[in-house]
DNA sequence: TGCCGTGATCTGTGATCACAGTTAGACTTG
DNA sequence: CAAGTCTAACTGTGATCACAGATCACGGCA
């Protein structure tokens, strides 16, 4: 079994076309690029994707399972529609998950963990405080705060589960946010990031907690003030 | 829009075939017929379900998202060889969020909840307090009394969460149960439900969030104990 | 006796076709 | 002009075929 030391090569990533498409449609949801109520047709998705609708049909299969899409009972596949009380709910998951997610983070995060949740926070104040901020980066760079944070549990189930839960939150909060960028200027996010940045450094599991349930409801209660749920 | 008051009827299940062969896969996952290291054939399966192989991969699709099944670098698929160290993972993560349903049922169970809840108590204390106890219907009743629990949350998405965590834990757990059918007789599980029961009539929410946590983490000591797993 | 090449047979992946059901629009009819 | 009907173009679902890669057993060579 002595081979050549020069083949030290990784394993080159067979990514199936079902995968691609998975990813591609996945992050499209998760930052608000498809509005909930918005249909999706297989073909029309595998034209854009260049491929044929089997990738597709697997990848739309997955995100039905993940309830991050829906086919109705006439077959057609959409972006759910919530109620507020659905969107109540999800709230309130997320802020025990991820609140969990946090707490963990402040007992297991190493030096990495501590580092990368630095630049993540400042990457997002920076933009967030610029005079002309790109919403979309904005976006981008919350979702890499937050996982950075979830990461540092150290607990690969927990943190998939917080994806799911995002990708049923993406459409609503962050359409939402790309409508109304006064929200960012104002600031809560902000603060809360920072609080938690702080928490997980000095170890404070319960203000960790706090910070992101404070983060979560804040965009929740912004959501459901402008009352444009379904239901 | 008025129609004769006779056509009462349910919208008929119009259920696929990619449903119902997921509902299939899932259940013998979650009752632990399907052992961890087993290969599963789309091919294989199809003949057995009776049906050709696009239901099939559908359903498949859906459970490798869910993690509950895996596709090996091979391309063979088959149910995940969970390592010691995953095994703990999990088990850290049911007993935070089905601790979480558990106190959260404290709050907003009603009395259809008591009822069913009971009821499920009940059947099974009887089956495993019997003479000759039927496992697979034990495992069964077990699985009735927990989701019975978390509905009584009355929160939609935390049972889909946690029946995505029963996927991932089933071929462990209730394989190792059907081996092991002294470990029944000890009660453990037994004493552990009953103190949920009383708590959540109580409306005890940190009592039901330990009785749970007791009866998660009892099995899972079991399990671990007898060092079966990977890695 | 031990090892390596080779081919048959399996695997999942992807494309294409067939079909039933739905939808929307144009056309006809009262 | 309005209401009903019918057709044409979609929808997802399922089956079938084609293909590249993996596996394993058999047979020949060293």
């Amino acid at each position: 079994m002595n081979l050549p030391a020069a083949l030290n090569l990784e394993p080159l990533d067979r990514q199936t076309l079902g995968e691609r498409a998975y990813a591609k449609l996945a992050d499209l949801l998760i930052s608000g690029r498809l509005a909930p109520g918005e249909k999706l047709s297989l073909r029309a998705a595998a034209d854009v994707l260049g491929v044929s609708i089997m990738p597709v049909r697997e990848a739309v299969s997955r995100l039905v399972a993940d309830k991050a899409l829906e086919v109705m009972p006439n077959r057609a596949v959409r972006v759910p529609l919530m109620s507020a009380a659905q969107f109540r709910d999800l709230t309130k998951v997320r802020i025990a998950i991820e609140g969990h997610a946090a707490a963990q983070a402040t007992q297991h995060r190493d030096n990495n963990d501590l580092l990368s949740i630095g630049r993540a926070e400042e990457a997002m104040r920076a933009e967030s405080q610029s005079l002309t901020p790109d919403l979309p980066r904005a976006v981008e760079l919350n979702k890499t705060f937050h996982f950075a944070v979830y990461e540092a549990a150290h607990s690969p189930i927990l943190v998939e589960i917080i994806r799911a839960l995002w990708l049923k939150a993406g459409p609503v909060i962050n359409l939402d946010l790309r409508a109304n960028p006064d929200r960012l200027a104002k600031g809560h996010a902000i603060r809360c990031h920072a609080e938690v940045r702080n928490a997980i450094a000095a170890g404070d599991g319960a203000a960790a907690r706090e910070g992101i349930a404070a983060d979560i409801s804040g965009a929740a209660d912004f959501i459901l003030s402008r009352g444009g749920l379904a239901g």
